[in-house]
DNA sequence: TTCTCATACCTAGGGATCCTAGGTTACCGA
DNA sequence: TCGGTAACCTAGGATCCCTAGGTATGAGAA
């Protein structure tokens, strides 16, 4: 995918993704690229410093483990980041409705 | 609209309204928020730059004339940006599954 | 054992894209 | 003549994502 197109829904597909279920970031992209069918492919230097930011703007919060002597960043949503997910989608859905009228016609 | 989701996607945008027929800058703009819906209301400083590149990679043609005293560039799609034109749609169709799939579950 | 691959994290800097903010000219109706 | 609308333009800044590099561990191959 050509990642221009990525713009501004990076935030959205993270907080999808994590609504699931609490995840580390490499597992963020493993289930981004399954979900989407391997048509979303994130590299890593995309997704950590998005994730970080996300945490800054108390959206998510993480903790550290270590499984098989491996540290592991583990995110979860907060409160205010299953608000901005939902934003996110209703957003989602006027902008692709738009997107659908001038492109397609529909 | 929040624009970083536009980002990307403006160049199919313009490509598509002018393939229902040549127009000017200004028209373009209009007729993008009349198609959306209301949805896309783009800056003049957004759209003017991007036909200028849209033309400098032979995508558009335009040429200039005058209606009521005011002079105004009359943009036409080219047969190369009907081809990215073709594309984009394609693109976009896929990257729309593929957020459908990730952000709402489909 | 050593090498490579996969897991798992990180960041600085650059490139692309769009918008803000400012400017110009001309017509028209009040 | 003054504001509103039509119509064009550009420089510079902000934002977003990616490239490219780095670190460390475990597992399996050679």
């Amino acid at each position: 995918m050509r990642s221009d197109r990525m713009k501004g829904n990076l935030d959205a597909l993270l907080l999808a993704v994590l609504q699931s279920g609490a995840a580390h970031g490499y597992e963020v992209i493993a289930e981004l690229r399954r979900r989407s069918g391997g048509e979303f492919d994130m590299p890593e230097g995309t997704v950590y410093p998005s994730l970080h930011k996300l945490e800054n703007e108390g959206l998510l919060e993480s903790e550290w483990d270590v499984v098989d002597g491996r540290r592991r960043r583990t995110y979860r949503l907060t409160a205010p980041g299953a608000a901005a997910l939902a934003r996110e989608r209703a957003e989602w859905a006027r902008f692709s409705v738009g997107m659908n009228a001038v492109l397609v016609g529909l």
